[in-house]
DNA sequence: AAAGATTGATTGCAATTGCATTTTTTACTG
DNA sequence: CAGTAAAAAATGCAATTGCAATCAATCTTT
């Protein structure tokens, strides 16, 4: 009855805070995080065989890719690009250093700090892996006008901004 | 020198494929893929903190949100919507049937199948958690106008079109 | 310049996850 | 309609993951 009472007699209209809506109202094809966890869960499984195929896990095909872009970063700078937790890191990058895909290298100027690169046999590894990650990505944009494609990234990258704990 | 010459002499350039860009070149903060998964990312720690409050992980909280949404699916069907690993479903199934969240029930047409419902304790507890959600997805748009989110969502749709397995 | 606080990275451990297999039931095919 | 294939869900098991604690080095503050 409590709950009748609370549909049927909305007493304060005036003082309740913005009004939440329910997500069955806009429905999950509506909402943005559902989307994009829908997609890329299908992405990184589209992934998944040829990581595989080459030994890796998520964490350490993350970890390849960004190290193909970013020279030489911190291992908490790599931890952020990569989007993967630092213990969960640490390990991929024994994985990958025991396999010669990476380098660790102490920081100069701080020795707490490491630093990380990719070897040469890394860098074959990640070149064997782009290919499939192009084509998923030209999958996803399949019919999409380059307009929108460009508009949807300059989105995507507001957003990222908006939420991101670090300035990197 | 295979390699060698596949760089040096393109004999057939108008047979060779699309050329490839490469990830350095357009870069991570272009590559919409990476995009997407650092705000996932992002977006599911926030939430963990929550989640870990009510016991839950991932995979349950991703049941139960869909749950709140969808009526009675099979659980097939669940995995696919909540991007979740069927196996990982049935566990976490198991684990928020023990908690009184959740009830499965034989499907009245297909007895290998069961469907999944919501109880009223797995209803409240969704909505306790969904102003979390709610005030994440306000965040990720915070300054983004009613048009460009329109849009943007849009484009999620087109792409979930693309790249899905399923018809669901 | 010493003590405490903070930062970078690793590690112990438990828990979540994914793959492959199994069990049961339904669908198909000759 | 018998027999095989396919589908739905659960389970065994190994591996990945995340949290918390640890170790080491630097920064801060008085």
């Amino acid at each position: 009855m409590n709950k009748a009472r609370a549909v049927d007699t909305p007493d304060i209209p005036e003082a309740s805070p913005a009004p939440l809506p329910r997500l069955g109202e806009m429905g999950l094809a509506n909402f943005a995080p559902y989307l994009m966890n829908r997609i890329t869960g299908r992405y990184n499984a589209s992934l998944r065989e040829e990581m595989a195929a080459l030994g890796l896990t998520t964490a350490k095909m993350r970890a390849l890719a960004t190290l193909s872009v970013i020279e030489r970063p911190l291992i908490r700078e790599l931890a952020v690009y990569a989007v993967v937790e630092q213990s969960t890191l640490s390990r991929a990058l024994d994985g990958l250093g025991a396999d010669g895909l990476i380098r660790r290298e102490p920081d100069p100027d701080d020795s707490r700090a490491t630093r990380v690169q990719l070897t040469e046999a890394g860098r074959m590894a990640f070149e064997s892996l782009w290919p499939h990650m192009a084509h998923a990505h030209e999958d996803m944009f399949r019919g999409i006008s380059e307009e929108e494609r460009a508009a949807f990234v300059a989105t995507l990258q507001k957003v990222l901004r908006n939420i991101r704990k670090h300035d990197i």
